[in-house]
DNA sequence: TATGAATGAGAGTTCATTCAT
DNA sequence: GATGAATGAACTCTCATTCAT
């Protein structure tokens, strides 16, 4: 009998997780603010109270989706490097990011919807920090080991070059997602190659 | 009597401007999707229907507190570029917006919001990439007056270096406007000032 | 000088009745209930505070305008049976009311606005039931000289006779003003003359 | 538990058309444009929530009251209908609509104001006209049975007679639900009796 | 575990009206 | 005499949430 709960629950957890994956869609296109119970209803055929049922209030389920589209990106990010092993070439792999290649801008913009969203609530804040700088650190690693292998060649502290590469991959992402004619996905991303090869002194 | 009229209107248009500028805080502060008329009446002291009569919609505040914050902080950095003559000098106050010299953070907060709202709103769009351009020729015309004159030395398509310039500047204000521990607007000054100094080839 | 002002006085009563014509069609088109002075303003070119001071309440001008129109009516019935000598041809002038030939409906559904709006005004009750009254008397007198020239043949009070009259004009032009495509303006003619043939013994 | 559901939905409907019930008396008096949720909320105890989660919208709740009317309406006349053989009698039982013995004036107040709602309603103006048509209907039918029982004697074609003896009901129901003390209910069901009686060629 | 019924709090918007010019 | 500015009151509607099943 506990193994019919236990695949009850398993079932469940799917489901949820299903859920979440189409809320974050929702949340993406509508803003976390302007996304209603009735909404994520609309789009997942779940009924209101069953999204209550499974992660409570809406400010929990919006949570949930931050968290879950945080996880996610760094995952898939993950997935893409593992296979890469030129520093260079791992950097730009994380660049690509911003091409809109992950998920078009759907990742993108609930990063931007959580960030807004942890300025005013002090327990997502910290979960967004941490999420900084895991690809701070990640970022970090690639250059060191880049000027390890000599493939880049500067003086900078490592830690320095990531926190500048990550804000030229933010900063650049701001205008291809807002369909700015003069910064398209591709611009931005040769841009970004441009400007990171300046940083890390790529040979 | 037309006098008399005229200076009612120009109380009304100043009062107005008033209103607007404090409705610019509340919006920082809360956020544009939170802000309601009541919170701007609360602020101001001003009753929910004049505002209406003001605005119109609140939509319509919204956008109005966009212009206005879009235009002021043009404004702040012209009047700071006005006696700076040194290229670098001058990218580096136009830098400084993003240690919060110019309004603390609410600048750069109203910056996103309306950004944000831009996303899903085609004519605000319109607006926010002409604001987008207005940004990026000022620091190309900086940039190529910088090369002339023998103070950088970079092959680099001005526009281009003035593309990536903005994308740090926008990049690096997120974790300072988040409150990142470990990206101070001190630090995020010094890694700006480093990051341009090599992407213009300062000399 | 009282002569200038005389001037003006007239010069704003004829204005003052061009707004109230225009206002009925108004009326007519959207409901007494939902006629705001925007829509007056709207439909005049008037602003809101100037149709205040001529009318004063949103009420006042309503009622302005029953009164107005009541008149119109029983004006305009009155022009049309000025040159018509036989009792007959008189009664079938005034049915011819309802065809829709004094203002195309705008009359019919002032008079119904009105009606209703008396159910709940005592004031402008008592003037609808003299306006009521003064079609009666119309009508019944038109069926007395009828009777007397041997038109009619009927032993019925003359009054009773107008009030069968009456209530068979306003129940036909009820469908008729609603579209009722099985009881258009000419059957209801057809319907009407030949009731009031039956009911009035025409010879 | 699917019974235990349907009771629920059972009692809900039954609440609902209770409500609809008490909501006929507050549109009559009030009239359908004045009546507010909040009425309806202080006639019933039920909380303006709740009317919109039964009804929608303040419309929809009107348009449910109107068919609630219409149909209740029908449904009086049809039981007072089911023992009366004789066609006149049965067109008198009809007539005494007029003489408010069916609900005081409630039912022609409403049915004046569904008639006023259609003018502007394409939807509602649909199923008023229909309703015309099934009291046209209806009465043809006891017009050619009393010609057929030799009770009437006209040579009118019966679906004409009628639309002649509706509008006269209608007709005179105006003056005595607007309380002319010179057409009170007694005195309008002798007028219409003796129309109709002259109008089917009584014998 | 899952879901429909019911409801209260809150917000935007409309509109008549008052006041000053 | 005529009109724009300002404002409060009223109302509808949305939405999260609680309760019962």
């Amino acid at each position: 009998m506990s193994e019919v709960i236990g695949e009850a629950r398993r079932r469940s957890a799917r489901k949820r997780a299903d859920v979440l994956a189409v809320a974050c869609s929702v949340v993406a296109e509508r803003g976390a603010d302007a996304t209603r119970f009735a909404d994520v209803t609309a789009a997942t055929g779940v009924g209101v109270s069953t999204l209550q049922y499974y992660f409570g209030t809406r400010e929990d389920l919006l949570i949930a989706v931050f968290r879950f589209a945080a996880q996610s990106d760094f995952d898939a990010v993950g997935e893409r490097l593992a296979g890469v092993a030129d520093p260079w070439e791992r950097l730009m792999a994380i660049a690509s990011h911003l091409t809109g290649a992950i998920g078009s801008d759907t990742g993108w913009r609930l990063w931007v919807e959580s960030w807004r969203w942890a300025l005013r609530d002090p327990e997502l804040r910290a979960e967004v920090l941490g999420d900084y700088t895991r690809w701070h650190v990640l970022l970090a690693e690639i250059i060191t080991a880049g000027v390890s292998a000599g493939r880049f060649a500067t003086d900078a502290v490592p830690m320095d070059v990531a926190r500048q590469a990550l804000a030229l991959i933010d900063g650049l992402a701001l205008p291809v997602a807002l369909g700015d004619p003069q910064v398209t996905g591709a611009m931005a991303g040769d841009l970004l190659a441009d400007a990171l090869g300046r940083l890390t002194g790529l040979r």
